[in-house]
DNA sequence: GTCTATATTTCGATAGAC
DNA sequence: GTCTATCGAAATATAGAC
């Protein structure tokens, strides 16, 4: 995973992946059938992460709100596994390669593709997408900006901080509160 | 461009680019010295568009309202130059790898290293850097979220939407105003 | 479960003709 | 400025012993 993180996944080769584990090359074949594999079991482990919020976006329309209770939701699995959303930040294509190849799994439905519909739903106003895709960008932001700017600084007070901006995209919409 | 944006750099072989091209591999070796030279010259693309932007950062400190100033730039550069930003952003590993093998040329001061800098500037609350690397992240969100969901959205419409959002994020702390 | 040794492919890059 | 032909290196993956 930091491998694939700081060099990028086509970048990082079997030797090198060896050599960090301290074996040799064909070890790692022993318990993974290419490298791809090992790619796709780290894809597995976010994919897990991201069902509960996966099953909440069924079949219903994605208003502002609902987004916003996902968003939390998410940005708390994502303080909690920040080098695992990064090495899957920084590896996009090579990840999306490794669902072209595996198209034929019906059974494997992504958060990423649930998302992505929403945000091009055209039975939504588009400056509420436009938001719902800001706040997913500040959330990465806030933790990923320049590889990991933040690093340093407790996960917790970055939660907070960042589910700060975030509530202002998703919400200063609305009408000032009654009370 | 869009070899690397799709593919990523490292997926992308000279062979591919020759096929996109029309013409066969040693041609390209004619008119650039090596594969890493094509990134490089993509990459300087990019630089010559941030150098008006880095000259405002000379030196001084970084406060939100420079911030804000400086992202409405930047925003209306990657409005502008979209593909670019993108291909960029898909293709970080490649990018520092670049930088590391010059890090001989001091003339080449890249406007992320001096983002980054202010990002980490302890001087600054912490509250601050993390509106304003949300606000970039934000930006981004906008424009590229699952490659580039809005591609389809006229970019003045979008650019408007999101200028809205970033002003939000690092504008809604201050006080109301007295009008 | 791990090793040494190796098969096979593909890559980036070059030689040299035109 | 582009081509055909090819080099050497490095990659993924496998064979087979232990």
């Amino acid at each position: 995973m930091d491998l694939f993180t700081d060099q990028g996944f086509d970048a990082t080769s079997m030797r090198e992946i060896a050599e960090r584990l301290g074996i040799s090359k064909p070890a790692i074949y022993y318990h993974f059938a290419s490298k791809e594999e090992i790619l796709m079991a780290l894809h597995m482990r976010l994919h897990q992460l991201g069902k509960a919020a996966l099953a909440r976006l069924a079949g219903q329309t994605v208003t502002l709100q609902l987004w916003e209770s996902l968003l939390n939701e998410v940005l708390d699995q994502m303080v909690a596994q920040r080098k695992l959303f990064l090495m899957h930040e920084r590896n996009q294509a090579a990840m999306e390669k490794l669902h072209r190849l595996r198209e034929h799994d019906q059974s494997h439905e992504d958060l990423e593709q649930r998302l992505r519909h929403a945000l091009t739903d055209p039975s939504l106003p588009l400056g509420d997408r436009v938001r719902m895709a800001c706040s997913l960008g500040a959330a990465f932001g806030g933790l990923f900006m320049f590889g990991n700017a933040f690093e340093d600084v407790p996960g917790a007070d970055l939660r907070s901080l960042i589910g700060g901006v975030v509530h202002g995209i998703v919400a200063d919409h609305s009408q000032p509160s009654p009370s």
